[in-house]
DNA sequence: GGCTATTACGGAAATCGTAACCATG
DNA sequence: CATGGTTACGATTTCCGTAATAGCC
C-alpha cells in the first residue's frame, strides 16, 4: 500500500475514470491501470468496478482511510519541516467563509504586529483549511462550526493540530420574516424536524453536523446550496426555499440583504457557533513569532 | 516517505542501533543505513544522531507521527479485508489487565453463544490491544482507563474503531491501611499532589492520564512498576512504596492480598474507571455474528 | 467504431546484498 | 583495534512509458 498507489486510487475514484486521473496526476493511463491493479492484487480484492468506474464495497472502505492517511503523511512532513525552519517569513492565513468574518476583525492587528512579513488570506472549505494547515500550506487557519457549549469543534481526527477558541456566537435559525415560526421567541430542533432545510455545507453548519449534534437523524435537506456566499444563502432563505442555522452575527449585519429575514435563537439542543484558530505545532522562534497573532485574535 | 522507511526509522530509534534494527527487520545493516539516509535526504534534515543513535529534534517529531501512521495503514488493510471476509471462524479477544476481569465475567456467555468457533484471549497493554484490534489481529478488544463520567475513553486518535461502554467503576485510591489518609471518607487529587505515587502504566491508569484528566501536572511517581500483575501492585502499595488509583473492584475482591489495604474514593476531579469494548467496523454476517457478543458483555 | 481499460515489452530507476571503507570509543 | 555506520558496486526487481490488444457503450 504505497502512498502513491493510494493517491492514484483516490484520484481515480474521484474522477470516475482512469484516463482522467492519469491526466490529473501526470501519469499515463497505463501507469494508473498498473497502480490500481497493484493495489487490488495487494489487498486481494477488486476495489473499483470498471465501466462505470465506481468503488466496490471494499473500495469504499479503503477510500475512507486513504484520504486521512495521506493527509497525516503530509502533516508529518510539514511538522518535521517546521522544526528545522525558522519563523515563517510569510504569514499565510486560511479561513472558512463564516470564520473569515472574525478574521477580518483582527486582521489589522495582525498586520500591524508583523509589519515586516508578507500576508495572504485564503477563504475555502473547512476541510481544506484543516488539510492546508496540517500540510503546512497555511501558517494559521480559522474554522467555524457548531458544537455543544463546552465542547471543542470536532475536526477531522486524522491530524493533530493545536486549536484555540476564538469566538462563540449564538446559533440562530434564519427564516423568512413571514414564516409561521418567525415570531417565536426561540426554537428547538424538535420544532424543525419537518421544516424545509437548506443544506449549505460549504458555508453554514452542514446538516449532517446538526444531525449528529442533535442525536436525531430526521433532518433532511429540501435544498442544497453549494457555495460560500452568505448573501446568496440569505436571499435563498428570504425567497422561501428553506431555512438554515447560522451564527447570529451572520444574519444581523448592517446589510441590505437581511431585510425580510428573521433570526430566532435555537435553544435546544444547546449548541453554539464556534470559531477556532488552528495551527501546527510550532517550536522555538516560530512559536514566539506567532504568539502575538494568537493573542491578537483571542 | 515510504512506509517501509518509516518502519525502519522507528525500529532504529527503538533499538538505538542500526545493526540491531537490521537484525530485527531481516535487513542488512547496509539497507538500514540506506533507508535512514533516504529519509534524511527526503526531509532535508538529520533525523538521528550517530554514536550514540538518538533522534534529533526533527526525528522526535517524525517519531510522533510515524507510529500512528503505520497503525492507520494496517487498520486500513484490516478494514478492507474484513469487508471481503465472512464472519470470523475464530474469535480472538484481547484485553488490558484490569479489563480482563470484566471479560472473564462475560466469557462464559460468549463461548456459549458461539459454540462452534474457536476462542482465544490475550492480555496485553492498552496500546497493544488498540493496535491489534485496528490491525485485525484481534476480533474484539477490551480496554480500561479513566475518564470524566460522561466522556468516552480517549484512545489513540490514529485509528477509527467502534467503542461500546461495558462497565463504569468507581475510582478509588489504594493505600496502606496505616496510611495517614486511609481513614478519610474521600479524597481529592489536591490531597494527593505531594503523595508518593506508584506509576503502573501497564496496569492501572497511567499517572500521565491522571495528570491530564486533572489538569494538574504536579503528579510525579515515586516508584514505577512495569508489570501487569494486580497482586504484585497491591503488595507494593501495602508495603508502603506508594499509592495508586484503581477501580473499586480491583481493590476489594475476595482476595487474600487485599488485607492491610484501604480504598478511599477519589471524588475530585470527578473521574470514573471505564471499560470499553473495541471492534473494527464489521459488516454483514460478521456484524451479526458478533452482535451477540456485544450484547452479552454490555 | 469510438472510447477506455488492459496487456506486452523495454528502458530507466530504485532496492538490497556483498564487501570494502572509515570513524569513534 | 574492535564495533558499527557509510560508501561502492552490481544483481535483481520495480516502475513507468510506448504501443499493441481487448472489452463495453
Amino acid at each position: 500500500m504505497d502512498p502513491h498507489l493510494l493517491r492514484t486510487f483516490i484520484t481515480v475514484a474521484e474522477c470516475g475514470s482512469f484516463s482522467a486521473a492519469a491526466a490529473r496526476l501526470g501519469y499515463t493511463q497505463s501507469a494508473v491501470s498498473q497502480h490500481i491493479a497493484a493495489l487490488e492484487s495487494d489487498l486481494g480484492t477488486p476495489l473499483l468496478g470498471r465501466r462505470p468506474v465506481v468503488p466496490t464495497p471494499a473500495g469504499e472502505r479503503l477510500l475512507e482511510h486513504a484520504g486521512p492517511l495521506l493527509l497525516r503523511l503530509d502533516a508529518a512532513r510539514a511538522d518535521v519541516r517546521r522544526t528545522i525552519a525558522g519563523p515563517p517569513s510569510t504569514l499565510t492565513l486560511a479561513a472558512s467563509p463564516l470564520a473569515a468574518h472574525s478574521l477580518a476583525r483582527g486582521l489589522a492587528e495582525v498586520r500591524r504586529s508583523h509589519p515586516g512579513t508578507e500576508h495572504s488570506l485564503t477563504v475555502c472549505g473547512r476541510s481544506q483549511v484543516v488539510a492546508g494547515v496540517a500540510a503546512g500550506t497555511f501558517t494559521l487557519g480559522l474554522i467555524d462550526g457548531i458544537a455543544a457549549p463546552t465542547d471543542p469543534l470536532h475536526l477531522s481526527d486524522a491530524v493533530q493540530l493545536r486549536t484555540t477558541p476564538v469566538a462563540h456566537d449564538e446559533l440562530v435559525v434564519a427564516l423568512p420574516a413571514d414564516h409561521p415560526l418567525a415570531n417565536r421567541r426561540d426554537l428547538t430542533l424538535a420544532d424543525l424536524v419537518d421544516a424545509r432545510w437548506i443544506d449549505a455545507p460549504d458555508l453554514a453548519a452542514p446538516l449532517a453536523a446538526l444531525r449528529t449534534a442533535a442525536g436525531s437523524n430526521a433532518l433532511h435537506p429540501a435544498f442544497t446550496y453549494h457555495g460560500t456566499d452568505l448573501r446568496t444563502l440569505l436571499t435563498l432563505i428570504q425567497a422561501g426555499h428553506g431555512l438554515a442555522a447560522l451564527p447570529r452575527p451572520a444574519v444581523t449585519p448592517s446589510s441590505a440583504a437581511v431585510q425580510g429575514l428573521a433570526a430566532v435563537p435555537l435553544t435546544r439542543p444547546r449548541l453554539v457557533h464556534r470559531t477556532e484558530l488552528l495551527h501546527g505545532h510550532l517550536s522555538g522562534p516560530a512559536a514566539e513569532a506567532l504568539a502575538g497573532v494568537l493573542s491578537d485574535l483571542e
